[in-house]
DNA sequence: TTTTGGTTTAACCATTTGGTCAAAAATAGA
DNA sequence: TCTATTTTTGACCAAATGGTTAAACCAAAA
């Protein structure tokens, strides 16, 4: 659908959803919103009421993507070296596409974790009961099947999340301090991280035998 | 120093320190730091001069404390496994008794990345040409002896800082998701990364003969 | 005690900001 | 075409915000 064919109402959510996810919510004026839109301020209102409305829908469209969708690749036919590569490779692949998403879902949850921990905690629910369990299960098989080194699910887990996620939230520093300012170079790294975070995890829980 | 010993200068500093970590720069109101301080407002422009005077202040300090300081450990008569295991006990100690500083910084940084990242230029160019220059020559030496595998000495480094940095970026969602709000879960969990990320990193480049 | 210097305060200011409202414009239905 | 409904606009508002200033305060020197 071309931007000129969409709505008042989509053209706003989409405005909201590139100017909160830039500057944060403290950071955002409605104004600034309104003139990426190229509408009235009065139709932000019109539309959405309030700011914390608005952002609210940007919020929860930006958490929906953050949240790993690992049904489908959680399937019980898949070794765990498996869905590990695959689940790395897909991940890191949705970050590329949306690059900003981690920092600012990361620091609205950190200034005010209580009320939007409650009001996504539905989302949250679901990957704990059971996109989290599946996966504690399959890694607790193979170490007792052996093929595995002795290690905590959880522990695991965040490494996983941690070496996918961090440089993208810390994309300014590595930019200046690896690659010179070469918005370039730093995207062949995150292309190359596909396979280097998958070997480095794989290669670290594997047993030799 | 006690608190009450400390001058109105100090006072402001600690209060603003506080704040602006906790809400950022766009969250943060004078008043508020003046409230945080106990004085009156006008004070911080007094000793300050302009908001944004005394962020940098807070922005400087704060920065100065993120950047690993790796001068003491970076020692040729350790091993690369020492070095890794002490940087990665010392860093996560060090965000234990700072956690709020990663968000903090990164956050700010990825709003404004060319002015703060030209203002504290000069800190990144220390670290670019001393500290990394050592670790990637350990690396290459520590490949050539066939000790660890053929890795890319900065996709290297950048594991290892995202997995000490990324749990406490991510620290609200990790314990919802993970501990039931449980902060105490929450820090044993930190706790126990000392040793964890540890070896799952060694355990991950060492060569098995 | 008086003077002098820095320090602290309250009142005040200009601008910004989220939000409202009534009227105008556009659209759809009869 | 005329009417009813929805959409859009610009003027406006109250509160908040960073910042200024003149006067008050206070401790130390003369």
């Amino acid at each position: 659908m071309n931007q000129k064919d969409k709505n008042t109402e989509e053209l706003i959510l989409d405005a909201a959803n590139k100017v909160f996810i830039e500057k944060g919510l403290d950071g955002t004026r409605m104004q600034e919103i309104a003139d990426e839109a190229k509408i009235n301020k009065s139709l932000l209102h019109y539309y959405y009421r309030s700011k914390d409305k608005l952002f609210c829908e940007v919020f929860n469209k930006a958490i929906q993507k953050f949240l790993p969708n690992t049904v489908k690749i959680f399937d019980s036919q898949k070794t765990l070296f498996e869905i590990i590569e695959i689940f790395i490779e897909e991940y890191i692949g949705l970050l590329q596409r949306n690059p900003f998403i981690p920092m600012f879902v990361l620091h609205e949850l950190g200034k005010r974790p209580k009320k939007l921990s409650e009001t996504f905690s539905h989302l949250f629910g679901e990957i704990k009961n059971n996109q989290l369990v599946f996966f504690r299960n399959m890694v607790r098989q193979e170490i007792a099947k052996g093929e595995i080194i002795e290690i905590d699910p959880n522990q695991l887990i965040v490494n996983i999340m941690s070496l996918c996620i961090f440089p993208f939230v810390a994309k300014p520093i590595l930019q200046t301090i690896f690659f010179d300012e070469s918005s370039k170079e730093f995207k062949k790294f995150i292309q190359d991280r596909k396979k280097e975070v998958s070997d480095f995890v794989i290669n670290s829980i594997k047993v030799k035998k």
